[in-house]
RNA sequence: GCCCCCAUCGUCUAGUGGACUAGGACACCACCCUUUCAAGGUGGCGACGCGGAUUCGAAUUCCGCUGGGGGCACCA
């Protein structure tokens, strides 16, 4: 590809940013940061109606955090702006009377209701519903009296009715369609908006847009493109058409079964580079079987040649690899800054360290790191440390059963015995006591490891399950181990 | 209904006529490790949709079928 890559995203600002677009996006953006090229950002929001500006921010904000920057667009403005399509409108506007003029294209004053009427009409006899090109065949007096009743016209291309048209999609060959089942196409609504049609391949062309990597589901839309491009006189950029992603049923990936939006995701505490490594390789991969590829790396490996042509079901089980992959991985403090918003979320606060042997600071990257090998997202981890936060516990049934054991009331009054003898109760420290104190009690009681270990972590936390032993005695502090265990004795005998 | 796209383990994929008893990853199962859970290690389960054709030889090429998906708006 010996030619400049200019690639763009161009989404509709009408509602989240759904992940099939960071999908689109994220391959528009590697695709142009391998070839060195231009990402161009561009806001389609030609349908006043549907679009807002807070999601137009959602959009922008969501591509920010997944590290997806553009070169021009919204804040970015280059020479071949402006970015948003609400701007351009009297560049579409004399394009359109171009065709007119031309008689490439024509206005019609079809009402919604006739057009609807004979859709239905069509769709019950069998037949594809299209438009039946009534007013192509309007005199100079039809027209005049239609303006006469203030009706605003849109404006149809005109379509070839006979032959093909066909493009090349750089994956999947030569693609053409007969004329005959393209209609005559809306370009401009009676709002004086231009359709999508128009406006992207307008904008494209002016923006000297190079290839076209959007979703599958534009292919039956391309030849129209083609068609306007032809119009116009221009040569079409080039097309990949990228495989849908579909949900476990199957079907196109859509809001109700689950999460669609990089805000969930981002909310629920999914990290940015998991996400990208997920979804980079839904629908390409480099070629070998490394799976886990930073940006860098998919910039470095990313070539639309090993892009696939089938659909990829997207399957949360796997996200959920990729992001406890990066939990692990990520440094320990930029995990702690991640992880204590969900935190003070939960409990109104980011650490407990009073009486411990940490500082806030050193106390958190020390409850983070212990923790995070247990979550599939940072969302979970508040309700793995509440015992760390919370008092009063809630022993599970597994942990009022250790605690019955035999020896349970030696081991803890064993503990509470090392506790109270010790100034600083850090990680080191518990380390000793526990194995102080299985030495001891095996010595004493032959006592195996776990006899020791589930009586003093179901007192100390509820639960057999959790964090490292050590590290959750030292999260705790010589003063809470101590009262925990006490309060626990003094129910006991009760 | 019409048009278009697609087809390898349950899922993501490698594979571009012979190196394929089809490789890797997720999930699942077993074992090991172990201070629980997890992580890690080892092993296991598991796929070329069907039928023709081309070829000495097809997962790989061609045709048909079947199946799945998408599109058919004054939405993108």
């Amino acid at each position: 590809m010996a030619e400049s890559a200019r690639v763009r995203f161009a989404p509709s600002p009408t509602g989240e940013l759904h992940l099939g677009n960071v999908r689109t996006a994220l391959f528009n953006w590697l695709f142009a940061r391998h070839h060195n090229g231009s990402f161009i950002l561009r806001i389609e929001d030609t349908d006043v109606a549907r679009s807002s500006e807070e999601a137009e921010r959602a959009i922008l904000e969501g591509l920010r955090w997944l590290g997806i920057d553009w070169d021009e667009g919204p804040g970015k403005e280059g020479s071949l702006g402006p970015y948003h399509q609400s701007d351009r409108l009297a560049i579409y506007r004399s394009h359109a009377t171009r065709l007119l003029d031309s008689g490439l294209a024509y206005h019609c004053y079809c009402s919604s209701e006739r057009l609807e009427e004979m859709r239905r009409e069509q769709r019950r006899r069998g037949r594809p519903p299209r438009y039946d090109r009534r007013c192509r065949a309007l005199t100079d007096a039809d027209r005049e009296g239609y303006e006469s009743e203030g009706t605003e016209p849109v404006i149809r291309f005109m379509t070839p009715r006979q032959g093909e048209t066909s493009f090349r999609d750089l994956l999947r060959g030569e693609i053409s369609f007969a004329n005959d089942t393209l209609d005559d196409f809306v370009i401009m609504k009676s709002d004086g908006y231009p359709t999508y049609h128009l406006a992207s391949v307008v904008d494209d062309h002016l923006m000297e847009v190079s290839h076209v990597l959007r979703a599958d589901d534009w292919i039956p839309s391309s030849p129209r493109h083609v068609l306007l491009y032809r119009a116009f006189g221009w040569d079409p950029p080039h097309f990949v058409h990228l495989p849908l992603i579909l949900d476990k049923a199957g079907g196109k990936l859509s809001k109700r079964q689950g999460d669609v939006s990089v805000a969930d995701y981002k909310q629920n505490g999914y990290l940015p580079e998991a996400l990208v490594n997920y979804l980079a390789l839904l629908g390409w991969s480099p070629g070998d079987t490394q799976e886990i590829l930073s940006a860098e790396d998919l910039i470095d490996r990313f070539t639309w040649d090993r892009i696939s042509v089938s659909p990829a079901v997207f399957d949360l089980e796997r996200l959920n690899w990729f992001n406890r992959w990066y939990i692990r991985h990520l440094p320990v403090d930029r995990m702690a800054h991640a992880v204590a918003p969900y935190l003070r979320e939960a409990y109104g606060r980011e650490e407990q360290s009073e009486d411990t042997a940490y500082s806030p600071a050193e106390w958190l990257k020390l409850l983070v790191d212990n923790v995070r090998e247990e979550v599939d997202s940072l969302g979970q981890i508040p309700a793995h440390v509440a015992f760390a936060f919370i008092d009063e516990l809630a022993y599970t049934g597994e942990a009022a059963e250790a605690m019955r054991a035999p020896a349970a009331g030696e081991v803890l009054a064993a503990f509470v015995d090392k506790v109270r003898s010790l100034e600083i109760l850090d990680i080191a420290a518990a380390n000793t006591v526990l194995q102080n104190l299985r030495a001891l009690l095996k010595e004493r009681r032959n006592l195996g490891a776990r006899e020791v270990m589930f009586p003093i972590r179901a007192g100390l936390t509820g639960s057999v399950h959790g964090p490292n032993l050590a590290a959750v005695i030292a999260l705790l502090g010589r003063d809470r181990c101590i009262r925990r265990v006490t309060q626990l004795q003094s129910s006991f005998s009760r």
